[in-house]
DNA sequence: CCCTTACTTCGATGTGGGTCGTATTATGGG
DNA sequence: CCCATAATACGACCCACATCGAAGTAAGGG
């Protein structure tokens, strides 16, 4: 019987409760990461780190996810080699009602101001 | 006949449409100067700068009221020596639905659990 | 096994912005 | 007129953070 060759690889994600407006706040401020966010609520599919318009490098990028998953915005799991990632909308409304839907509906709006 | 010996002392405020979610994310991002958007949503009336209670020097508190004012988030205007500040609420509301309301009640949540 | 793909880690860098203290200006009262 | 009050302007400081490139690691395919 073959062990695994090594654990799967996890994340670590904090709970909603323990997350406070301020980190929310400065995890939606940077434009880049409210790309990412806008993106994944257009597509309104899990998106792999790969997938994502943004201009920065991919290092640079890295560092952004982590921000937001810290911040409990988005949820991010390993299929084999690839991150994907997932906003954890529910979560969030419950915890802060309409802050997320506002900002996704504001960065729609200025991306394409006749769709809102 | 006494004529006035100044100009009455005007401010200037940005027109809502020019104002991008950046500005206001940016300008919501701080905690003092959400102290000062959350005192004047829970107040329900317009509070000159000194009233605020906020952990910070006068200057500094000058600083903030800048950029909420450059934000579009905060209307100023004088009576006398006093400077007095309003929300923008319903342009506000206009430009980006539901953002200030959402982040007006998560202030509140975190001062007061109970409340919300 | 090696190689590619996908993402991470690390260290360095640069810059923006929050902070303060001090000096200054504007208004109104005595 | 002079002073007190309210707020601004300015300059300096400091630190957090977005950014990058280069090197590292993990999974999977041939």
């Amino acid at each position: 019987m073959a062990r695994p060759r090594t654990t799967p690889r996890t994340v670590d994600h904090p709970d909603l409760t323990q997350v406070d407006l301020q980190q929310v706040m400065e995890a939606l401020v940077d434009p880049v990461r409210r790309m990412v966010v806008s993106q994944l609520a257009g597509k309104g599919e899990d998106m792999s780190c790969g997938t994502f318009e943004v201009p920065v490098s991919t290092s640079t990028l890295t560092h952004h996810f982590n921000v937001l998953r810290e911040a409990g915005v988005i949820r991010q799991y390993y299929v084999g080699v690839t991150k994907f990632n997932t906003l954890r909308t529910g979560e969030l409304e419950e915890r802060f009602p309409g802050l997320l839907p506002a900002v996704v509906a504001a960065c729609a709006e200025e991306v394409d101001p006749g769709t809102a």
